[in-house]
DNA sequence: CCTAAAAGGATATAATATGTCTTTTTAGTT
DNA sequence: AACTAAAAAGACATATTATATCCTTTTAGG
C-alpha cells in the first residue's frame, strides 16, 4: 500500500532534472523525457499539471520549452507529488467523515491523520535543491 | 496517493470488532460482517488471510467462527494493515534499489525510506486495544 | 506562411481493486 | 452414518485506475 505511481515518480524525476539546470535554461519536453528515461507523451501531461499551478513555466512555439517556475529551494516535494497524485489522504474517511463519524465515533480516523501529517511533514521538508544530485 | 483500499479498510472494521468482543467469544463471520457493514464474501478473505498468519483464530463446522489470536493490546495496527496491504512500501525503489541507485546515485530515495519510517512508526504505535470503541 | 513546440482531448490497453459463486473440507448433531 | 453448519479454496466477473499513445489545436518564432 501507500505506493507512489509511476507518473508521481516520473513527475519527480522530470522536475528535479530542470532543478539541476540554470534557473533559466529552457528545456525541451523530448530532452528532459530522454534524459529521465519517461515516455514524452506521458510527461507531457505531467508538465502541463506543473504548468497549470506555476510549478514550471512553459514556452510554445520555435525555442519553447520549460524551465522551473521558482527557485529549487522553494519546491517543496509534497508540491510535486501532490501536483500530481493529488493531497495524501491514508484513508478515504480522512477527507470525507461523514462515512466515518456516523455510525460509531471512529477510533482509527485520528490515526490517519497522524499518518497523512507525518508523511506531509517528511515532504514538505525537502525542497528541489537537495534532491539535485552532485556532479 | 497513499491511500488505504476498501480491503484494507474492511480488515481493520472486521477485527476491531472482534477485539471489542471477550477474548474467546467465537464470532460467526456472518454477523461480523453485517456488525460493519462489510460484504461477507470479502470479509471472509480477508480473516482467511487473518488467520493463515495467525492474527485469529478459525474454527469450522457447527458453533465455528472467529476469534481473536492474541489478546488486543498485542495486535498492532501495522500488522493488521500489512497483513491485507502488504508491506507498507512509498515507492519502488524502496524495495529494489537496483532501478533506482544505478542511474544517478537515487537522492529521492532517503526520503522515501524516511517515509517508510514514520508511517510504520506510527501503525505500528497503535494497539487494537486502543481502537475498540466505548460503549 | 512555414515550422517548432506545448496544450488539449480522445482513445486504448493493462493492471488492480472489488466482489461473487461454487465446490471442498472440517466439525458438530441427530 | 447421515445431515447440517461453517470456514477454506479456487475460479470467475466487473469496475476502476494506471499507464500510456495518438491526433488535432493553439501559440510563437523565423
Amino acid at each position: 500500500m501507500m505506493e507512489l505511481t509511476r507518473k508521481g515518480e516520473y513527475a519527480i524525476r522530470g522536475i528535479v532534472y530542470l532543478a539541476g539546470k540554470p534557473i533559466d535554461k529552457v528545456c525541451l519536453l523530448s530532452d528532459i523525457a530522454a534524459a529521465v528515461n519517461v515516455p514524452p507523451t506521458f510527461l507531457a501531461k505531467i508538465f502541463q499539471q506543473f504548468s497549470k499551478i506555476g510549478l514550471v513555466k512553459s514556452f510554445r512555439g520555435t525555442g519553447g520549452g520549460f524551465m522551473l517556475g521558482r527557485p529549487p529551494e522553494n519546491i517543496t516535494l509534497l508540491e510535486v507529488v501532490e501536483a500530481v497524485e493529488g493531497p495524501i489522504i491514508p484513508n478515504r474517511c480522512v477527507v470525507s467523515p461523514a462515512d466515518c463519524e456516523r455510525s460509531d465515533s471512529c477510533t482509527v480516523h485520528p490515526i490517519w491523520r497522524r499518518v497523512q501529517g507525518e508523511v506531509r511533514g517528511v515532504l514538505e521538508g525537502v525542497t528541489l535543491k537537495e534532491l539535485i544530485p552532485e556532479k
